[in-house]
Formats: structure tokens, C-alpha cells, sequence
RNA sequence: GCCCCCAUCGUCUAGAGGCCUAGGACACCGGCCUUUCAAGCCGGUAAUCGGGGGUUCGAAUCCCCCUGGGGGCACCA
């Protein structure tokens, strides 16, 4: 029976790291038909984050990654722990350690100094039933150290590194449980993975280096250790370890930032595994359908935003009208001017809504993309309006001054055709456009330009006649006539 | 400093001795479509497979060394 779990510490906020790891744990445990457990690995009392808990459980439905025991928490455990690190200290595998914080502090400076690999130095590993009474009659409240054999090595099979070999002269006496009665990770790691039956550790590289340590726990226990899977790491644009201070790493984050999970999902999935040569967008089925720890890379990856970013724009394709408007309308409703009024109208949001959804990466750009469908004035420099007819001017061997007064021109005859636009639909609307613009001497480039300048804006819009006959004739009137008062503020 | 891990286009990756004159994707650059921007389609640039030795008829794939990168070395996880 496959057993995993995701076992997070609430410092902060969770990570893109942190839920890849618990996304490959969800993937294997459904892929296997076994069981996703949530621990909660509460023992650092000092680093605890309010509400970082709360975080890590929203993250994990908003990915979908749903867990079946859990969550557990590990300061509720606390006998347990003791009572281990107890019998350890009985049957010889570990002791009781007074050194002080400061004494340690030294001897690592020391060691650091020469040059030496910092390492607990064993002063109490053999100290006497007498010295302990002594120091213990001092009132000093011993930690639990962990006896490292001095001889011997440790040997393991990675199911993603391989054989995997660690000289026990290179550990050092780890510590177990600590002066305030908490564990330490390893210890707490190892009872309640053994507890809770565990099959699988699936967890990020950089645990790696402990794994020794855990499994001579696990012999000194008796327990039957689990496989392990070390993933490679998800690494900031530096190839470092991705922290908080490397910008918007935490899921909380792109989700405010209008991404999808499920194209986190699927491209979180990417970081460090994949199907085959060409497979790149996955359903959450399919991920669990093909998922395998064989198909795991043994290297990091650095978090490709640009990916993502088309990735997402993708799955805001797929979406059916009506989800992407349910979406897209609490992304403006937030994001828009506090002068639109809310709600938005549902029935406008239909009528725009396709435009937007097929140029939009994130729900976070759908309010600069489509903002000129609600605002009452659309911003921009005057200069905008005459890009194009400038263009057509020169082409025609006129002055670049005679713009103006060729957009001017063309600005009133566009309002007088919008005036007597008796359809006020796309096509009849293009047709008659076109047919002013070549009166007008006017390439469709220049005029429509103008014109999408004018009633967006912008230089880039959804398609230009569309965008007319959804904001009616009423409001393009008004902007056409803004326009031509930029043009001749005289006049006006 | 010591220990461990890793090493294919800028990035994510395919590749498990001959299907590789190294494939796909993002990004980038062209083209088509087109009133603009997207989307879509077509095409291109981009890795002498970190370097050097082996093994082999044959190596990106196996072995060794070097280099580079990363991780770990707390009464943190």
C-alpha cells in the first residue's frame, strides 16, 4: 500500500517548492491508488508564522491536491517523541547533552576557523552516570543527542539518485529533542513517518544530506525505513535555492495574479518530470494517469515565469465563455477604477469578454486589456491619433502638418456615419467605414487607427468595429467627438 | 573547509550504445492571416550534448579524472 505525505513546516507562506513537492506526492499517491497524508511539522515554536497554516491548506484546494488523513500536527504529538527519544537514551543510542548554546557557538567558530567541518565535538557522549547527576543537579536542562557509530558507513537506494553512500565520520551527534521538550525535525520526521506508515518519502533535494542520519534512526529504532525519493529542486533565475526574498514564489501570490491551477498544475508538474518529447499540456487526470517516479530528473530547474505565462494563457483559452467571464469579473471588479460601478453588467460582459479572453495570459491583465469598455474616459497623448494618418500623409506627398487636419476631417465624417449607421452591427459597420476611409483618401491602417486610438485609447484593440458596436453609438460618439477636441482645442 | 548530489539550446526538457547531421516547448526572429494587438498556421536562429581521457566497430548515452553549479554541515525545517 503506497502511503505519502506532505509534510510542510508553517513558517510563511508556502512556495512554488513546497507544493511541487507536495504536488508529486499527491500525483504518486493517486497514481497508485494509495493514501496522501498532511502533517503539519509544528515544532520550531520560534519560527511558527501566524497563519502560514491556514496558507498552506488554501494553497493545496486551490491546487486541487486533496489530502486523505490529515492534517496532523506535530505539536500535538509531544509524549511520543519523548518517550522515543527516552528509549533511545536506554538502549544506548543516544545521550543527554549539557553543553550551552554559547559552548557550541564557540567550538563551531573554532572549527570554522581552522578550517575544520563544524560538528557537534562529543564532550558529554561519554559522560558519567555521576558527571550527569552533577550537572543535572545544576539545574541545566540537557538536550538529547543522537550516538552516531563512529565506524561504518550508511547505504541507500534513491529511487531517483541511485546508490547513495555516507561515511559515518561525517555525521555528527545530531540532536533529537531539544531543552523545551520539542523534537527536533529528524526525530519527529522519523517517529511519525514510521507511525503513520509511510511508504514513500518524497521530498525536495536539499534533505538529501540528512537521509544518513534518518536511517540509522531508523535502525536504532528497529523501524523499517521507507523508500526515498529526492526531487531535484525548483532554483530561483540564479540557480540558487528559491527563498522568499527571490520576489513571488508563493502560490498566494500568482493566484492574486489571476493564474489558473491548473495551469500551475500542469507546469509545475514540467519542473522536474515529464511524459515523453512532446507532451506539454496535461490534464490533473492524465498527470495521475502517466505519473512515475522513473520519469523524474535528477536536475534543478529554474522557475520559467515566461512559460507559465503562456502556459496560463492557454488554459484561459479553454475555458468556456461563461467560466472565463466568472473569472474575469471579480479580476476586474477589483482591478478596475473605483468611478466603474459594480456589479459589472453581465450582459455587457458576454458581449466583450471573448475579445479579451483570447489575449489575456493572467486574469491580472484582463482589467488593462479591456478597460476602455468601461471606463467613461479613455486616456492617451494626442500624437496617438495622428500616428497612422501621418503615414498616409506622407505617402501621398503631403505636409506631416496636413494631418491634422486630415484626422479632423475624418473624425467628423466618422461621427456623421455612426449617426446614420442604421444597423449597428461589426459588419455593416466595416463595410460602410471602408468605403468613407477611400472617399477620405485614407488607408484602412490610418483611419481605423485613428479611430481605435480615439475609442480605446491604444494603438492595439480587439478588432475595431466589434469593439464599436459594444460600447454603442452613444459613448463612440462621445469619444470620437474627445478626440477631435485633442486635435483642435481651439475649435472646441 | 568537509560531505553529498548534479551537468543536453537562454529556460523547461526528450534521449537509458547505433533510430541523433540531438527531438519538443517557452522566449526570440521571419512569413501567412489581418484594420491594430492577440490567437492560429508555416518557417528560422539557438546545445561541437561542460572539458579531457578511456571502453566499444560505434557514446549525449558506460567508466575515470578535471572543471563548473547546487545542496548540506543549528537546541530550523
Amino acid at each position: 500500500m503506497v502511503r505519502v505525505r506532505f509534510a510542510p513546516s508553517p513558517t510563511g507562506l508556502p512556495h512554488i517548492g513546497n507544493l511541487r513537492t507536495a504536488l508529486f506526492n499527491w500525483l504518486f499517491a493517486r497514481h497508485h491508488g494509495g493514501v496522501f497524508v498532511l502533517r503539519i511539522e509544528d515544532t520550531d515554536v520560534a519560527r511558527k508564522v501566524e497563519g502560514a497554516e491556514e496558507a498552506i491548506l488554501s494553497s493545496l484546494r486551490w491546487m486541487g491536491l486533496d489530502w486523505d488523513e490529515g492534517p496532523y500536527f506535530q505539536s500535538g504529538r509531544l509524549p511520543l517523541y519523548q518517550k522515543t527519544a527516552r528509549a533511545l537514551v536506554e538502549s544506548g543510542h543516544a545521550y543527554h547533552c549539557f553543553c550551552s548554546t554559547e559552548r557550541l557557538d564557540e567550538m563551531r567558530r573554532e572549527q570554522m576557523r581552522r578550517k575544520m567541518p563544524p560538528g557537534y565535538d562529543r564532550l558529554c557522549r561519554n559522560l558519567t552516570p555521576a558527571q550527569r547527576e552533577e550537572l543535572l543537579a545544576l539545574g541545566i536542562t540537557p538536550v538529547i543527542r543522537f550516538r552516531i557509530p563512529l565506524e561504518g558507513q550508511v547505504r541507500f537506494n534513491d529511487l531517483v539518485k541511485g546508490q547513495v553512500t555516507f561515511n559515518h565520520s561525517t555525521l555528527d551527534d545530531f540532536v533529537l529533542l531539544k531543552a523545551d521538550g520539542f523534537p527536533t525535525y529528524h526525530l519527529a520526521n522519523i517517529v511519525d513517518d514510521h507511525d503513520m506508515r509511510i511508504s514513500h518519502v518524497l521530498r525536495a533535494d536539499e534533505w538529501l544530506a540528512s537521509t544518513p542520519r534518518h536511517l540509522l534512526l531508523y535502525q536504532a529504532l528497529g523501524y523499517e525505513p521507507p523508500q526515498f525519493v529526492h526531487l531535484p529542486m525548483i532554483l530561483s533565475d540564479d540557480r540558487s535555492k528559491l527563498s522568499k526574498r527571490h520576489g513571488a514564489v508563493s502560490v498566494t501570490e500568482f493566484q492574486v495574479q489571476g493564474f489558473l491551477p491548473q495551469a500551475m498544475v500542469n507546469f509545475m508538474a514540467l519542473l522536474g518530470w515529464s511524459l515523453d518529447d512532446h507532451t506539454e499540456i496535461l490534464t490533473q487526470e492524465e498527470l495521475v494517469r502517466h505519473f512515475s517516479v522513473e520519469r523524474l530528473a535528477r536536475t534543478g530547474a529554474i522557475f520559467n515565469r515566461e512559460k507559465l505565462e503562456w502556459m496560463n494563457g492557454v488554459y484561459l483559452r479553454k475555458l468556456t465563455l461563461e467560466d472565463f467571464i466568472g473569472m474575469a469579473q471579480s479580476y476586474l471588479e477589483r482591478d478596475l477604477p473605483p468611478s466603474v460601478p459594480r456589479p459589472l453588467n453581465r450582459g455587457y460582459l458576454l458581449q466583450m469578454a471573448p475579445f479579451i479572453q483570447e489575449r489575456a495570459r493572467t486574469l491580472g491583465e484582463v482589467s488593462g486589456l479591456a478597460d476602455f469598455f468601461f471606463l467613461v474616459d479613455v486616456n492617451y497623448e494626442v500624437g496617438l491619433l495622428l500616428k497612422g494618418i501621418e503615414k498616409d500623409a506622407h505617402k501621398q506627398g503631403r505636409d506631416v502638418a496636413e494631418a491634422t487636419p486630415m484626422a479632423v476631417e475624418a473624425l467628423d465624417k466618422a461621427m456623421e456615419a455612426l449617426e446614420q449607421a442604421a444597423v449597428f452591427e461589426p459588419e455593416p459597420l466595416e463595410q460602410a467605414f471602408r468605403v468613407l476611409g477611400e472617399e477620405l483618401g485614407l488607408s484602412p491602417g490610418g483611419f481605423f487607427g485613428l479611430l481605435r486610438v480615439a475609442l480605446t485609447g491604444r494603438t492595439a484593440s480587439p478588432p475595431l468595429f466589434n469593439t464599436i458596436s459594444i460600447l454603442s453609438r452613444e459613448r463612440s460618439l462621445t469619444r470620437l467627438a474627445v478626440a477631435r477636441g485633442k486635435l483642435e482645442p481651439t475649435r472646441l
